[in-house]
DNA sequence: ACACTTTTCCAAAGCGCTTTGGATTTCTAG
DNA sequence: CTAGAAATCCAAAGCGCTTTGGAAAAGTGT
């Protein structure tokens, strides 16, 4: 490897052992202090040199920086934690609800963040809570110093968490909001409001008078803000509004499933219906098979959809979508939170940033084509 | 609170402003240093106290205790990282297949994991990683010391990363396992291929002769398994193999529906078929409806099941389960993983672990009861 | 040649913990 | 009462990095 010959005198041999990989077996793990002086170097120099200081000229920066990747040097995160105060790590805390279950949608979220963390140089820490144990989990976060930032999920419609944030300064971002004082504090949010409107506008539009809402729980401030763009848009076009057409729960397949059944055992079925989710659509879809009704022509069916990756097409594939879904990416959300976060770590004294993203609909076959 | 009284004299202001939850904001974080000083204690006996060395009595033990609880003390883990060289965190990376999905069994596994490492006091740090970044991740990991150890997810059926965690020293365990000396590391897996060959037994005693198979990615070692489980069944009944009727791709709900739709457009459409995962059963069940064919009357279905949490039916709910499935709980495999990790640290001259779980039958709607 | 600025580098202090190698005190037995 | 053992505690070194406050070397204009 040619980047053996610009290092200084006398440890070739060392290097001609990393070129074998084998030197993780033989030396112990190259640090700072043995890379300045195989170098000539001090270690103020070499640190700045890596780190991008301006005190350390073009010449020696380069000659420090092939040789720390010649030895495969990465300085001890530990270290540099303790020196600096900063982890540059980031705490993320999922809620596990009551029935010990994950919305899957997390997974595609972290996905998004991840990849940024990673271009940043950030790691990202990962607890799962069980109801009531977030607030203890940021506490701990904060007190051992263990991330520089948190991301809040699933902010509940009265949401301790984010005093509690405030109050313990540390940064974080929230998915979703909650409270009055939203614009207090940074959010991303889709206008889940406006989406479910305009999901029941369409469906009057069609022609539908009674339709039922299989909400997510409604403890979730998104789950509230559905239900009053429902609501809202049944209002507009003066339909009453009925209790019983609208149900509220962990948004599971089963729940879908049975909670669609339930419907269309009522007195008066509903001719369509919205789901919070893909997943509950999917079990209402179930539902309908096994009652012979066939979804877009004897009722319509619209979801709410993340875009999780393990329901889309593969790439490519031109099929048109089976649901018709009001639709906004999580992973791309996932993505937004992380740099914004990041930015903020970066920049504390900067304003709260608050974004709120307009899903989409995206017409499918479990809708008529009329009024599309 | 009674525990400020039996701090040292003179520090029952702070100890006053701890309670008021306001400390945060008016003192530094507390450090070791100052925990001693105000106990009139070393360092050295603080350490020992709180981290259970025998040197200590236990009247200043508890005394020790008693204030670091009050006074919300936690070592900082950078400090303790460094000095002790170990991280107390553990590694998960994800892989992201080439159409960057998520499997979303993940979650439910991590959600296991999780749970055993905050008992035991350990983080967990999480990298999703494309195709062919794993490698890099786990020498990034180790080269910065960043975990103590890491969780293999989805060994492929020739998988490098393996003999690289053995080279470079990082403690692991597989979830799944891969290669010839799979004896030589520690995995917990499903026994893949018994629980697909019994599956594959029951369609043949229901009658079935013309079984499809809709697996995963065959690249995936469990899904190699699954198959050969899944050819033994038919050998040993002996019914020729027709590859025509086995395919292979990433396990989203899509790919079941549409290589279902495949399968029943062949010259000789089977009578049952068998899934890989629940997902692209419930595809596969979408697609029966489409052409009208009714689960576990005009063709049997069986499917893979992790217990995914939002695939299950709530607590209490007694209703029978929709799939006939071959199930075994993942997230239950994800603590286990964990556990058997955490102990693997502990003691690094142990012995490999191994543990091969057998699947269950479960029986549901979408085969005849005949056989059962 | 000089005095000045700019560039390039360094020694040493510290971040907060653990741990080694005693020192001191208390307990036990003769 | 006293020597030895046991219990209890401590000072200081060190983990690997960043950063402060210069010092030395190199460049610049007169």
């Amino acid at each position: 490897m040619a980047n053996c010959l610009h290092l200084a005198f006398g440890y070739v041999d060392i290097c001609q052992i990393a070129l074998n990989n084998m030197f993780v077996m033989v030396t112990a793990p190259i640090n700072l202090k043995k890379l300045s002086e195989m170098l000539g170097l001090s270690q103020t120099t070499v640190s700045r040199a890596l780190n991008g200081f301006p005190e350390v000229s073009e010449k020696t920066r380069k000659r420090v920086q092939e040789a720390a990747n010649a030895l495969n040097y990465r300085p001890s995160p530990s270290a540099a934690s303790l020196a600096t105060g900063k982890t540059r790590s980031i705490g993320h805390v999922i809620p596990v609800s009551e029935h010990r279950m994950i919305n899957p949608h997390f997974s595609d979220f972290l996905a998004g963040a991840s990849e940024i963390y990673a271009a940043a140089g950030y790691d990202m820490l990962l607890r799962m809570a069980n109801a009531g144990e977030e607030e203890d989990i940021y506490r701990d976060f904060a007190s051992r110093r263990r991330v520089d930032g948190v991301v809040v999920h699933g902010p509940k419609t009265i949401e301790p968490r984010i005093d509690l944030l405030k109050s313990i300064d540390l940064p974080f971002v929230v998915h979703g909001r909650s409270g009055a004082d939203a614009n207090s504090y940074s959010w991303l949010d889709v206008n889940n409001r406006e989406a479910f409107r305009k999901g029941t506008e369409l469906l009057i539009k069609q022609g539908h008078a009674n339709i039922a809402l299989i909400n997510g729980l409604e403890s979730m401030n998104f789950a509230k803000r559905r239900r009053a763009g429902f609501e809202a848009a049944l209002e507009a076009n003066k339909i009453a509004v009925d209790q019983r057409h609208i149900c509220s729960a962990d948004m599971t397949e089963t729940y879908g499933h049975d909670a669609t059944l339930a419907q269309l055992k009522l007195s008066s079925p509903p001719t369509a219906i919205m789901y919070a989710s893909i997943l509950p659509a999917m079990g209402g879809i179930r539902a309908l098979n096994e009652l012979g009704l066939q979804p877009g022509k004897d009722i319509a069916i619209i979801t709410y959809d993340d875009e999780l990756s393990f329901l889309q097409s593969p790439d490519g594939t031109d099929t048109p979508p089976f649901f018709t879904a009001i639709s906004s990416s999580i992973q791309a959300a996932g993505k937004r939170v992380a740099e914004m976060l990041l930015q903020q770590i970066d920049n504390p004294m900067q304003n709260p940033i608050n974004e709120l993203w307009e899903a989409e609909i995206v017409h499918g076959k479990t809708t008529s084509s009329a009024g599309k």
